[in-house]
RNA sequence: GCUGCUGUAGCUCAGUCGGUAGAGCAACUGAUUCGUAAUCAGUAGGUCGCCAGUUCGAUUCCGGCCAGCAGCACCA
C-alpha cells in the first residue's frame, strides 16, 4: 500500500504497487504525458518503475534539468539505433551526456557529414514511430554472451568490467537494444529537437595508444526554442573567433614557416604592451621585483630542474659546434633560482617576490595548436616568491586576492578556483606534499573561498591552484595558476640564513595571473568580440574631415586629443563621410570624431560612440566641445569599464 | 601525435568530369569634396600549399610532405 510525498508536500495512498506513470496519470492528464522519469527518494528512476513502498517521489518533466539530460541520454540511443540500422556492420560503445547534448562513439569506418544528414533524418523518422523504450534486467554473463553473439565487443568488454553475478539493465526501443543503467524517456516520440553537430575520432577509452573511435556529437533540447537559441549562440561565438578577429582587426597572423608562433602587428602589440603594463604596475603595487633570465640555457640545468626526465619530447634543443647541448626554456623557474643563488639570502630578505614576463618554448603536439590560446611560444606573466614556511600561506592569499581583482578589472565577474593534487609522476615526499596541498587549501579557506578538487592534476613538483574565468557568452578558461613548490629549493640546494643563523630551505611559490599573455589577449578578444574597452583599445578615437576643407581643422583636433594621452588615427581620405564610418566602425574604434564646417567654425566636435547610445538610441552623440570630449574619454579610460 | 576534412589573388570565395583560372572587396590611377555603416570609372594582381608520379599535357587524378580546421590524446 504505498503512500507517496509529492514535492509540493501532498500525499497520494495506493491500494496497490504503481508505477510512475500511473502516479503522474492520477496526478492528470498533462503530467502523464509530459512525465520523463521519475525521481523516488532522490534516484532517478523510468516512468515504468513500479512502487511498492511508502516513498517522495517527484515527476520527472522536460522542464527539470534531469529531465533534459534524460532527453539527451535517450537521443544518443536514438543515435545508435538510428546508425545500426544504416550500418549494422558497425559496432557500439558509450553515448554519455555532455554540457548542451551529448556524444556516442562507434567503431565504424569514418563517417562523413553525408552520413550524419543521413544518420539525422533516420533518428527522425525512428522518433516518429514513438517506439515504446523499455527497461529488462538481464544477468551479467547472460549479457555478455549476448553482446559476444551479436559482434558486439566493446560492449562485451564493458559489461565484463562489471563485478560477476551483478545484473545489468538493458533498454530496447524497436530492434535496438542496449546496456544502459538509465533512466530513459519513456517512448522515442519524446525526443523531437536534436541535432547532429560533428563528426571526429575518439580513443577507445580515451587511452591514445587504443584504437580510434568514431564520435559523433549531438545537441537536444526540449523546446525548439532552446536547440535555435543554442545554435545562435554558436554562430555568435564563431563570430567572436580571436583568430577571426585578429584577421580582421589587423592584430597579428600565423604563417607555415612558425607553427604554433604568433607574427604581431603594430595594433596586435600595442595590446600586448598594455597588459604587461597593466601587470607591471599591479606587481610593484604588490611589491614585486621584476628580472630577466636567458632564454637558452645547458641541459644540466634542466635535468637538474626535472624538466629533461619529463618533459624532454616537448622541448626545443639546439646543439653548438662544441657539443654541448641547450634547450630554450620551457619554464621560467630554474632562471629565478639561478638569480636567488646569487649571493647569500637572509630572512630579512624574505618573502622574495621575483616577477619576469619570460618567452617560455615548448614542443606542443601539433594537434594541440590553437590560434593564441595554445601556441609553442609564448610569454608568462610569471613570478617566483621565495619565502619561509611560516610566511607561505599568507603569500598565497595575497596572490588569490590579487588574480581576483585583476581578473575583476578585466571584466571577468566569475571565476572558479580549481585545487590540483599530487600526480602519480612527482618529485618530493609525502611529508612534503602534505605541507604543500594543506597550504593552499587553508588559504583558500581562511579566505572562504569555494574550489573544486583534482586529485592527481598536481604539477610533478608542486601542487597548483588553477583560476577558470568565464566570459561574456558562457564559456570557461582557464588562466591563472598558483603553485608551491618545495622541491625546486631542495633539488637546486638554495637556502637563506635565518635569525637564529642556522641555514634553511625557503618554499618557492610559482605564479602567473594572466598565464600566457598570448592566451590572455585571445580570450579578451573573444570576451570583448573584438570591441575592446576604451583603456585596452589599440585606436582609442579617429578624427574624420567630411570634406577637404577641413583637413587642417581635423589634424589640430587629433594633435589635441593626442597630447591628452589618447591613441588617435586621422583619415583625411576623400572619402564619402559614410564610408569612413563603415571601416572605423567594423575596425571595432570605440570613438569617431567627425568634423565638417559647422565644427570647424565653432572649435567643436561631432561625436559617435561604438558603446554609448543616446536618448533616442543613437549612437551619434551629437557635437560637443574638445574639452568635453577629452574629460569624456579620459575619465572612461580611467573607469576600465565600457560606455554606456 | 591520432582520425577525418581543408589549402585557388592581400581578404572572402567561385571554377576546371585533365587543355596553365574568375568574382566581390582591398590596392593603384583618375574623376567626385560629399554630414553619421559601402560614389563612379579604369588599371594591375595568381608557377591554384610544397615535392614527386601517371599523362602529349596536372591547379584538377594518385602518392608523400607541410600547414590549417574539428574532435581525441597532451597541456610542466
Amino acid at each position: 500500500m504505498p503512500v507517496l510525498t509529492l514535492p509540493d508536500g501532498s500525499q497520494r495512498s495506493f491500494a496497490q504497487p504503481v508505477t510512475v506513470a500511473e502516479v503522474a496519470a492520477a496526478i492528470g492528464p498533462g503530467l502523464a504525458k509530459s512525465a520523463l522519469a521519475g525521481r523516488l527518494d532522490g534516484r532517478l528512476v523510468d516512468t515504468s518503475h513500479r512502487i511498492e513502498a511508502d516513498a517522495r517521489l517527484a515527476i520527472v518533466t522536460a522542464k527539470d534539468a534531469e529531465g533534459v539530460e534524460i532527453i539527451r541520454h535517450s537521443t544518443a540511443h536514438l543515435l545508435a539505433h538510428a546508425l545500426k540500422e544504416l550500418m549494422p556492420e558497425a559496432q557500439v560503445t558509450i553515448g554519455p551526456v555532455i554540457d548542451n547534448g551529448f556524444y556516442y562513439d562507434f567503431a565504424c569506418r569514418p563517417l562523413t557529414p553525408e552520413d550524419l544528414a543521413a544518420i539525422e533524418k533516420r533518428m527522425g523518422e525512428l522518433a516518429k514511430k514513438d517506439f515504446p523504450v523499455t527497461r529488462e534486467v538481464w544477468s551479467r554473463d547472460q549479457a555478455v554472451e549476448f553482446f559476444k553473439s551479436i559482434g558486439e565487443r566493446y560492449k562485451a568488454e564493458l559489461i565484463e568490467a562489471i563485478p560477476a553475478g551483478e545484473e545489468v539493465s538493458l533498454y530496447r526501443e524497436g530492434d535496438f537494444i542496449d546496456l544502459c543503467r538509465g533512466p530513459h524517456v519513456p517512448s522515442t516520440g519524446k525526443l523531437r529537437h536534436f541535432k547532429l553537430m560533428k563528426v571526429a575520432g575518439a580513443y577507445w577509452r580515451g587511452d591514445s595508444r587504443n584504437e580510434m573511435l568514431q564520435r559523433v556529437y549531438g545537441t537536444a533540447w526540449a523546446k525548439q526554442e532552446e536547440l535555435d537559441a543554442y545554435l545562435h549562440m554558436l554562430e555568435e561565438a564563431e563570430k567572436r573567433d580571436h583568430r577571426k578577429l585578429g584577421q580582421q582587426l589587423g592584430l597579428f597572423h600565423f604563417q607555415e614557416e612558425a607553427p604554433g608562433a604568433v607574427f604581431w602587428h603594430p595594433h596586435g602589440w600595442r595590446l600586448f604592451l598594455d597588459l604587461i603594463g597593466y601587470m607591471r604596475q599591479r606587481q610593484e603595487a604588490a611589491g614585486y621585483v621584476e628580472v630577466n633570465t636567458p632564454d637558452v640555457m645547458d641541459r644540466a640545468l634542466w635535468e637538474i630542474s626535472g624538466h629533461w626526465h619529463n618533459y624532454r619530447d616537448h622541448m626545443f634543443t639546439t646543439q653548438t659546434e662544441d657539443e654541448r647541448v641547450f634547450a630554450l626554456k620551457p619554464m621560467n623557474c630554474p632562471g629565478g633560482v639561478a638569480l636567488f643563488k646569487q649571493g647569500v639570502k637572509s630572512y630579512r630578505d624574505l618573502p622574495l617576490r621575483m616577477a619576469e614576463f619570460g618567452k617560455v618554448h615548448r614542443y606542443e603536439p601539433s594537434g594541440a595548436l590553437h590560434g593564441l590560446l595554445r601556441v609553442r611560444h609564448f610569454t608568462q606573466d610569471d613570478a617566483h616568491i621565495f619565502c619561509t614556511e611560516e610566511q607561505m600561506e599568507e603569500e598565497c592569499r595575497n596572490v588569490v586576492a590579487l588574480i581576483l581583482d585583476i581578473y575583476r578589472e578585466f571584466g571577468f565577474a566569475q571565476v572558479r578556483i580549481k585545487l590540483s593534487t599530487r600526480p602519480e609522476k612527482r618529485i618530493g615526499s609525502d611529508a612534503t606534499w602534505d605541507k604543500l596541498e594543506a597550504a593552499l587549501s587553508n588559504a583558500l579557506d581562511r579566505m572562504g573561498m569555494a574550489y573544486d578538487r583534482f586529485p592527481g592534476e598536481g604539477a610533478f613538483y608542486g601542487p597548483k591552484l588553477e583560476f577558470v574565468l568565464r566570459d561574456a557568452i558562457g564559456r570557461d578558461w582557464q588562466c591563472g595558476t598558483l603553485q608551491v613548490d618545495m622541491n625546486l629549493p631542495e633539488r637546486f640546494d638554495i637556502h637563506y640564513v635565518a635569525a637564529d643563523n642556522t641555514h634553511r630551505r625557503p618554499v618557492m611559490l610559482h605564479r602567473a595571473l594572466f598565464g600566457s599573455l598570448e592566451r590572455f589577449a585571445g580570450i579578451l578578444l573573444e570576451h570583448y568580440a573584438g570591441a575592446l574597452p576604451l583603456w585596452l583599445a589599440p585606436v582609442q578615437a579617429v578624427v574624420m574631415n567630411i570634406s577637404a576643407a577641413q583637413a587642417d581643422y581635423a589634424e589640430t583636433v587629433a594633435k589635441k586629443l593626442r597630447e591628452a594621452g589618447l591613441r588617435v588615427d586621422c583619415d583625411l581620405r576623400g572619402e564619402k563621410i559614410n564610408y569612413k564610418i563603415r571601416e572605423h566602425s567594423l575596425l571595432k574604434r570605440p570613438y569617431l570624431v567627425v568634423v565638417g564646417d559647422q565644427e570647424k567654425a565653432a572649435g567643436w566636435v561631432a561625436v559617435r560612440s561604438r558603446d554609448a547610445r543616446d536618448a533616442r538610441g543613437s549612437p551619434d552623440l551629437g557635437q560637443m566641445s574638445l574639452a568635453e570630449l577629452i574629460e569624456r574619454l579620459t575619465l572612461e579610460r580611467a573607469g576600465k569599464g565600457v560606455a554606456v
